[in-house]
DNA sequence: CTTTGCTTGTGCCTTTTGTCACAAAGTTGG
DNA sequence: CCAACTTTGTGACAAAAGGCACAAGCAAAG
């Protein structure tokens, strides 16, 4: 059985993509793995090995056809399905997430959002109507909505992931510091920002030690 | 030379701190390699070799003294030094993260807030004036900030990151998609969200093949 | 058509990261 | 004091990730 990608290397094919984009406006036709990975901090022998992953894309002595392997990255990172997210917590992080407007560009949309604050349910945010959570299970079990972004306090995180996956969300962005138990069939991606925070205090003072990996 | 931590071993010591002080809370007095690989998500023997990067802070036989090991964790990741930082790009992202608690309970401090809106310069958010980012240099040169965070579009990523250098600041958050160069001795950390959903989305749709990792 | 010059895809090696398993150290109960 | 349990710290092993280097493929020039 042929080798599969790893997680750290998914990360990189997006990075990749991101990459694309800025050389397609630039109006380049085609780019090379060594260019490739000079934009994006890594080897190219990597970068080759990447894409190789999911098929032969580049041409040698030319290397890739920039709109090709963009549609090929695309294809891969699911792009085209426009998927819908729900979002729980309308606090700020929240908030601010619901006006990010990457997650447009590159095709993610909150189509539904909660909170448990009388003071804010029934409130517009960014077009969409802050709904009571004790009534997500009913509301989203029509939806189809694969993916939840968690931004609530800790207490609740788990209690909020668990309906979540009842109704069917299979990939969860936690934004909570409480680590999450889960499934093994679902996704659950952590982001801390108070941990990056410490790991950067730490290299503070350890600054020769380790490399910083570009994550 | 003795083996030094690399990059994820210290993001797992910040983890273990997070846990520690849950039990604290607890009222536990000991902790075992095996609960906090448990509670974190790790396997024992990982923790421990973590932790003994350090020091022998644990007792065979016994565990590691709760409060003690606290103590030690919160040196290594340098949590008395009240860590002071700068925001630049008070947007949506900027404004959630002004007011994003969590910070502030592990000891990070932003003190100086940055934009180039006119509109929004001289405002005030969260106890702080807005400030010009053309008057970044002279007004950041006294303070001794060693951590700058930075939220602003991807254009201005790189122009900013160079004067928050420039002005002795020494590690650097960055949230813009764009990559930025810096140079050896700068601990640069990228957190691109639009990046993280790339990832659930790829993994939605090739759950059985890796498992997903606790960052 | 041949030669020269790139650039890909990949086997192999190196380095890093994670796990196992066990001796040493401490604890508890009789 | 001794025997039976725990739990640590770590050397040895296994798995994974990253990088090197080269054969094979394509292009362009003569």
């Amino acid at each position: 059985m042929k080798k599969q990608i790893g997680p750290s290397g998914v990360t990189r094919i997006a990075l990749y993509y991101r990459v694309l984009s800025s050389l397609t406006e630039e109006g380049v036709r085609y780019v090379s793995s060594e260019e490739l990975g000079e934009r994006t901090g890594n080897n190219a022998a990597q970068v080759r090995k990447d894409l190789s992953y999911f098929g032969n894309f580049g041409k040698p002595g030319v290397g890739y056809d920039l709109t090709d392997l963009q549609d090929k990255l695309s294809q891969i990172l699911r792009k085209e399905d426009s998927r819908k997210m729900a979002l729980v917590g309308v606090g700020n992080l929240g908030s601010a997430l619901l006006s990010y407007d990457r997650f447009k560009e590159e095709g993610f949309q909150i189509t539904a959002i909660f909170d448990n604050d009388r003071r804010k349910i029934g409130c517009q945010r960014g077009g969409l109507v802050i709904q009571d959570v004790t009534e997500l299970k009913p509301i989203l079990s029509k939806d189809g909505i694969s993916i939840g972004i968690v931004t609530v306090p800790s207490a609740a995180t788990q209690k909020v992931v668990d309906e979540l996956i009842e109704v069917g969300v299979r990939a969860i962005l936690n934004f909570a510091p409480s680590r999450v138990t889960v499934p093994d069939f679902i996704i659950l991606q952590n982001v801390d920002l108070s941990i990056e925070l410490d790991r950067l205090s730490f290299f503070l003072e350890n600054k020769g030690s380790i490399p910083s990996r570009a994550k």
